[in-house]
Parts: structure tokens; C-alpha cells; sequence
DNA sequence: TCAATTTGACCGAA
DNA sequence: TTCGGTCAAATTGA
């Protein structure tokens, strides 16, 4: 591990702390009669995953300050996770980092390198169209498509904006082989339009539930306030109850509330782009906080959490109107932050403090 | 009529 | 060559 960099042994803590929380929300599994099977072998597998993956880097530990390379070795602490996904739900980690790199060849149908983050919800009411996965924001279908190894098609959305503000937010939606119920949104990029906050779901309320996953751990983002908030509304609106989600995966960690269904309201988020930062996730999710909290908890692990508290009073902060309900999210974020690459975002060079502590209530 | 969705084709990355 | 992502024409619905 001499020959680590900091960059990897930075992934190997997140990977090794991430095989952790797997290994919790399993116990938790175990626990819990209800579980399913799958849920429970699913949970296995990612731990599986992400301690061959830790081992992986301690043996090869790749060229030092080579993101690309931790990155394909599922380095960051945002693939974790999704490597293994079934769902491929993401299309290719590996190609996220050459694809920064190449960022501003940015043809009309290259593929996306924005950064992305990825969300689960499930609906509890049963399967819909995932259409009707109203996150705050508008999209337009443009597309869908039937992913190799995936029972259901992926559909793709863009931002309704697209033309008139050029906003190249997009996001995708892909229907769980497992559990029907249960969608994986993959954000990418950011919404550079002015949009309103529309649709305000009713509260749907639902407290109580939080928790399918114990991840209670607040974490403490090493963020620094974004400069650019423009679009609080859309986490928010995530967030806003109603909506009870399910943090499954590990993968694929996120769960997000969306207003119109009625998911439980834990909720993770989880950053798939290998050098992507939390703070990254501006557009539709963590952008929208102030500073977005993003942040690769420095701590150790990789999620940041945030309580419906705070939420609410970050929408405060951003003249939303913020859900009243006493949603519980866990965004999970898996980021490291701390990563260098991080600097090769388009989103500009956002500065972050490892020492800022998102638990801090001046904060909100 | 216009906007949104569907769907086959195209393009680029791996 | 395969597969994922996007385009754009066709279709559908308000």
C-alpha cells in the first residue's frame, strides 16, 4: 500500500467501508422475515463485489494518481456498487473517466460524460409508468430501449428545456429486474434551466419508515457551499414525501422519494461517476442544496445523510416549499469528494472542505 | 394544431 | 462487432 496514492487508498477505504454498510444492511435483512431472498442475495453479492474489488487494488495498486485506473477498477467510491448491477445501470463506469477527458468533444450523439448519480425508488403502490416519476422537474421521453441482461426496457428522458434554455440535464429510468417496483433513476448532468418548481405533490406523509436501511450514520459532508444553487427545487420536490423509498441495493444505494408516488422516504443517492463528487450532483438532486452536501465523507464512508429536518430546512433556505412531512431521507452519496479528479469536472472547480460537517444546523 | 411519446436507425465507445 | 445513448420521423393524444 506504499505505492498507493492517496487517491486509491482513498477508493480502498471507500470500498472497504461500503462492503461495511453492505454487510449491516444484510444483518438487517437477516433480520427482518420480511426480506426477500434476492434481497438478501443481492446484498451478498455487492459485498462479494466491493471486497474483491478492495483486494483488487491492494494487490495491483494501480498507478498512483491514475483515476482512469482506479476508476476501472470500480475505484471509486461512487462505482462501487454498480458494477455488478444487473441492470448495468450504468452503462459503462469505466468509460467515465476517459469520457471527462473528452468532455469537450462532446458530439450530438457521443455518449453522455456529465456526470451522473443513480436513485432507487420504489413505488409501493406497484408498478407504473415510470413515467409518472415526477422528481421536480419536467423531462421528456426520448427514447427507450431494451438493456442487455435486463428484463425491462431503460427509457430515456431529457429536460424539457432542452431547446429553449439548452439545459442537458437527461435522466434515465430502469425498471428493477428484481423487484418491479423498484426504479433506478440515473440522473446525468446538470440543469442549467430556470425552471419552476411545479407541481408540489400533496404530503403524502409518511414519517414513519425510514429506514429499511440502517444507515444512520450522519455523515459529515466535506462540501463547500455551491455557488451555484440554482435549482433547489428539484431535490427537494425529491424529497418531498409521499414517497417511500427503498434503499436496496448497494449497489446502486439510492432511493429517492418522488412526490407524485407514495415511496417511503428513505432515500439514497448514490454518484456513479468515479471522480464525481457529491456536490456534482447539483442538478437534480444535490445541487440543489446549498451546497449541496455532497460529499465523500471523508469520514470513511461514502454516504452523506440528511433528515427530513434538515431538508426542510434547506428548502426554507431556498424559498421552496419544502415538504412538511417528516420525511427521513438518507441520501447516500457515494463520493469521494476528496477525489483529485474532481477538479476535472465541468462543474467547475467546486471547493470542498473535508471539514465541513453537514450536520451543522448553521449550515442550513 | 401542437406537444408528447414511440420506435427504428444512427453513432460512438468499448 | 456489440451495446448503450441519442436522434428524428411517425404516431398518438389533448
Amino acid at each position: 500500500m506504499e505505492n498507493m496514492g492517496s487517491w486509491e487508498q482513498k477508493n480502498l477505504i471507500n470500498e472497504l467501508t461500503n462492503g461495511r454498510e453492505l454487510a449491516r444492511q444484510l444483518q438487517i435483512h437477516l433480520s427482518v422475515s420480511s426480506s426477500s431472498h434476492d434481497a438478501r442475495e443481492s446484498l451478498l453479492q455487492k459485498i462479494l463485489t466491493s471486497y474483491e474489488k478492495a483486494l483488487s487494488m491492494l494487490r495491483c495498486s494501480g498507478p498512483v494518481g491514475d483515476p482512469q485506473a482506479a476508476a476501472a477498477g470500480g475505484g471509486g467510491a461512487v462505482g462501487i456498487g454498480m458494477s455488478e448491477s444487473p441492470r448495468s445501470l450504468s452503462g459503462s463506469p469505466r468509460s467515465e473517466d476517459s469520457d471527462k477527458e473528452q468532455e469537450h468533444k462532446d458530439g450530438s450523439r457521443k455518449r453522455k460524460t456529465l456526470p451522473r448519480w443513480t436513485k432507487q425508488v420504489q413505488m409501493s403502490l406497484g408498478p407504473g409508468p415510470e413515467g409518472l416519476l415526477d422528481d421536480g422537474f419536467s423531462w421528456r421521453k426520448y427514447g427507450q430501449k431494451d438493456i442487455l441482461g435486463a428484463k425491462y426496457p431503460r427509457s430515456y428522458y431529457k429536460c424539457t428545456h432542452r431547446n429553449a434554455q439548452g439545459c442537458l440535464a437527461t435522466k434515465q429510468v430502469q425498471r428493477s429486474d428484481d423487484d418491479p417496483t423498484i426504479f433506478e433513476i440515473t440522473y446525468r448532468g446538470r440543469h442549467t434551466c430556470t425552471q419552476v418548481s411545479h407541481q408540489i405533490p400533496p404530503q403524502a406523509a409518511l414519517p414513519e419508515n425510514q429506514g429499511l436501511m440502517d444507515t444512520k450514520d450522519h455523515q459529515q459532508f466535506n462540501l463547500q457551499p455551491q455557488q451555484n444553487q440554482q435549482q433547489p427545487q428539484d431535490m427537494l420536490l425529491s424529497f418531498q414525501s409521499g414517497l417511500r423509498v427503498v434503499t436496496e441495493g448497494l449497489d446502486t444505494p439510492s432511493d429517492q422519494a418522488f412526490p407524485p408516488f407514495c415511496f417511503t422516504s428513505t432515500s439514497n443517492i448514490k454518484a456513479e461517476e468515479p471522480g464525481f463528487s457529491p456536490s456534482m450532483m447539483d442538478n437534480n438532486i444535490v445541487g440543489n442544496f446549498p451546497t449541496s452536501f455532497v460529499s465523500p465523507a471523508a469520514s470513511g464512508s461514502n454516504y452523506f445523510s440528511m433528515s427530513s429536518d434538515e431538508m426542510n430546512r434547506l428548502g426554507g433556505n431556498q424559498n421552496l416549499q419544502a415538504p412538511q412531512a417528516n420525511l427521513n431521507e438518507i441520501i447516500s452519496a457515494a463520493a469521494s469528494t476528496t477525489n483529485p479528479q474532481f477538479e476535472q469536472f465541468p462543474f467547475g472547480s467546486m471547493d470542498f472542505d473535508p471539514n465541513f460537517n453537514f450536520d451543522h444546523e448553521g449550515f442550513f
